[in-house]
DNA sequence: GAAATGAATGAGAATAACTTTCAATTAGGT
DNA sequence: ACCTAATTGAAAGTTATTCTCATTCATTTC
């Protein structure tokens, strides 16, 4: 659960990584905004602010870097671009919910799954060591309304199902 | 469940669309491959032995053809490119077991998470119509070693080309 | 304290997966 | 057979991301 930019640093420091400015901003920037799930993009225009100097490339190279240090989790939520948020150790007991009208992403915390996957590694020899679930639907603030069409949301065409 | 083609192209029909030979190379090739989640240029590939003038953006137009008409369901499975499979009425009860070390993808049937569904629709006031359920790990024929080597978890995020 | 060395950076080119454009072809009704 | 809108292939365009490479920066070495 390291969220805070002390103990950030420090994982960098002990595998040999520089602290460059620009890392540093772009940090400070994702702590900032850890519960906005950003995509590249975003991050780049959030940390010019601060930095107008800085490239898009380092920005995709510090996500990357984070995700392969398992700072970040690097996701996707089906808008064609990858998202981020920050690692916790109990990535099992929390999921997705994406409104398909204006993309908004929130988390839900449960447990339920944990049974789930013993019964599937027990019955096809499948050696489960993660999961993704995304729920589909339409928030509070949205009932209502169909596809926003900036975001493209929703990839599925669900919205649309006739059951 | 439409998953022959007479029922596809009276589907087809019945909106008014055209069937080409195009199209119906392409829905032949889907139906011999139902199982595969196969990727528009996997499908491209494909295709072209039987009908070598064919192009990609065709395959590309059908795929979103047979989509919007909720005949195939358009997936992403982490690998940087949409995936396809013929759509069953109960996606509800389906989930994907997707094996990071080869990247295949394999189903499961369970229908656990209607309770979860209205349990949150319930506690979050979000309308929840559809959801995504993917578990991953190492399939039987596959001995894990696809492992982040700092932390010894799993790297969710990689990318597995399937050949 | 300057030089050497390697990591990190920015800019722009390259890539991959689509998507769009457009002129030419064709399915399906008449 | 004819008409017309739908469909097609080829190629250009787009978008998110990665790569290349010359330059800069931070450390270590002298």
């Amino acid at each position: 659960m390291v969220h805070e930019l002390e103990a950030i640093c420090q994982i960098l420091n002990e595998q040999q990584y520089k602290l460059t400015p620009q890392r540093k901003v772009i940090l400070k920037a994702l702590l900032n905004h850890s519960n906005d799930h950003l995509s590249a993009e975003e991050l780049y225009e959030i940390v010019k602010r601060q930095n107008p100097d800085i490239g898009l490339a380092t920005v995709y190279r510090t996500l990357d870097l984070l995700a392969e240090l398992d700072i970040l989790q690097k996701m996707n939520f089906g808008d064609g671009r990858s998202r981020y948020e920050f690692n916790t150790q109990d990535i099992h007991h929390h999921h997705h919910l994406i409104c398909t009208s204006c993309g908004k992403v929130t988390e839900f915390d449960d447990d339920l799954l944990e049974s789930l996957e013993s019964m599937i590694q027990r019955r096809t020899g499948f050696d489960i060591n993660d999961h993704d679930l995304k729920f589909y639907g339409v928030c509070k603030d949205c009932s209502g309304q169909d596809v926003n069409p900036t975001t493209g949301y929703p990839r599925k065409t669900t919205v649309h199902k006739t059951r």
